[in-house]
DNA sequence: TCTTAAAATGTAATCCATTGCATTTTTTCT
DNA sequence: AGAAAAAATGCAATGGATTACATTTTAAGA
């Protein structure tokens, strides 16, 4: 009662060929006879054979595997630029692994192995906040796999990268605010030390000179990309004497919290104060008031990131190391002119 | 210039011992003495020998793979569980693949191609809809490897299961709008055939009765657990002559954009309808009115699922097929009375 | 010190598919 | 029909790590 999985040997036993030749038919077919090509089909059919992707990997010397590191797993807006990853890369006949950088030190080492081990042929990376070190070629021991960055980016990386303008995001924000009417406009940062974060700001402060307005310090409020950030930013909103008629927000869900907090406290928005949020997380559009922001292609940014690392793979030379895809400004209910209630 | 990667026997060479050596002293330190572990430390240090997983994945006839397969990678109710099984097996060094069952035909294919091929030691299965044939043993060519169904689960199967009890949920629901003196309860229900779908109807249906109450066949809304279902749903019940006075939703993406379109047609939550979901994603706590629902505990469940695939792997035979953790009921703001505005 | 057990290490087979090169078979052309 | 070219197939090495079994070294016991 023999019960190992057939291999590549039962086939040809069966088929009455030779290994090279049933593994000619599977990964060359018209290299071979056609009465062949039927004889190792029905080998095949018979012994129930599928390809053992180890041996295959350890031959090829490639894993047909890609590893995606992200910050959170659990976060809407990562899940579905990884949905748009996975779906090219199935498409080609690559897998995905996926792997959260924010675990234990424990986690985020073995993770790392990933970069050694050959346990993938690729590596898309959505955390910008990996030490660079691990990227650098000059300081690693073995060079990189190939490896593409999305949405965010490792700074004085040369990775290609895929992602989005932000500095002309938040300069969408800030003027559609201005021609509302808003001059005391403030700012819902997300986590220190982040790209996205930093980028953001500051197409918010360029954007507000360009337009002869600035904001103020106390106008700016520490937020990490959460809701429940946001709606801390609530409470110092509501305490302020002097507060602005505007946010904007780094990204959607601190503006939805924010939003939230306010109207618990019996606020209302945009009457009391108009809010811009950032990425177009499907939420945005439910919410009350629907969240005027600017939108993001989730999906886009993980396809063509997918697509540029099989190039990649495949040895092209990627010609343009910072993709920038389009966003649109979305507006939407979140925002008026300044002292409307 | 030698450019490939140093493998074991690059080591073995540099420390003076045979591979054998090199191997144990990976796999197992404590059989080879102190002055050899130090030695082969020195050279591995030196070479920057990494394992090579392929080759080891091919001996040990184990990958240290699982992948999921899920419905949606994109929903923020799954990606929190994908995450807690990510938690418990990156800490146990196996790495998680991740796979979409809603794509292509041929992506689906492809991925039910995981099933055979050895490329993974496990599966966890978070999609109730596949064809049951692919996991029933009598009907494949070669056994299904260690499986866990987590949070859905396909029906007649004998797979074991964590999950929460639906119906116990959907009655905790019932009796809370019963309490607050509803009698009218309507429901959202998630897609035809779902098996969510059809145990949270079952149980509503039941704790009415247990009630002495029913509902009516138009005060059942057709959904598909998406946000714009929701808001569908809310469409009929604006036009409706004798509508519900609370709704009991399957999910709570619905019950949030039901309560949105509400809220843009001029009615009020939980004023002129009572809503509760069920999930308790993070969504729910921030939406004005904060949504009344039934907590999973959606990184437990993936943990436990995650942790009971390990043991099966391990041999472990799993005394509890169908594991049910504990849910909660979260009354917030979304449920009041009936007629109260 | 000699014997025996225990510890450490080495040898070589094994996991399975792929592929360069050699050989055989078939087709084509004169 | 015979020679040359083309197509089909086979042989055997290869990729890298693991491990049963054999052998050598060290430690323990008498």
């Amino acid at each position: 009662m023999e019960n190992r999985r057939p291999s590549i040997q039962d086939v040809a036993r069966k088929a009455g060929f030779s290994t090279a030749t049933v593994s000619r038919t599977l990964s060359n077919p018209n290299v071979v006879s056609e009465t062949t090509r039927n004889a190792v089909a029905e080998a095949i059919r018979a012994t129930g054979y599928t390809v053992n992707v180890a041996a295959q990997s350890l031959r090829r010397q490639r894993t047909c595997n890609i590893v995606a590191l992200l910050p959170n797993l659990a976060n809407p807006f990562f899940s579905k630029v990884v949905s748009g990853i996975s779906k090219v890369l199935a498409a080609e006949g690559y897998s995905l692994m996926v792997a959260d950088t924010r675990g234990s030190l424990d986690a985020q080492k073995r993770l790392l192995g990933h970069l050694d081990q050959g346990s993938a042929d690729g590596l898309i990376l959505l955390d910008g906040d990996i030490p660079p070190r691990h990227f650098d070629n000059a300081q690693r021991s073995r060079p990189l796999p190939p490896t593409v960055m999305a949405c965010e980016w490792i700074d004085g990386s040369t990775l290609p990268r895929i992602g989005i303008d932000n500095e002309h995001g938040a300069a969408l924000a800030i003027d559609h605010l201005h021609q509302k009417g808003h001059s005391r406009i403030g700012h819902l940062r997300g986590p220190q030390g982040n790209v996205l974060t930093r980028t953001r700001e500051i197409g918010m402060r360029d954007a507000l000179a360009q337009l002869g307005l600035s904001t103020r310090p106390e106008w700016i409020f520490a937020g990490d990309f959460s809701f429940a950030s946001g709606a801390e930013a609530a409470q110092q909103w509501l305490s302020m004497p002097d507060a602005p008629t505007a946010i904007f927000s780094a990204n959607d869900e601190m503006a939805i919290g924010f939003i939230g907090a306010l109207q618990r406290a019996g606020k209302s928005v945009p009457e009391d104060v108009s809010v811009v949020g950032f990425d177009d997380i499907e939420f945005a559009n439910h919410v009350t008031p629907r969240l005027t922001t600017i939108r993001q292609p989730r999906a886009e940014i993980g396809e063509v990131a997918a697509k540029t690392l099989l190039q990649l793979i495949d040895g092209a030379e990627i010609d343009q190391a910072d993709r920038q895809l389009d966003i649109e400004f979305v507006p939407r209910a979140s925002t008026s002119g300044p002292c409307k209630g």
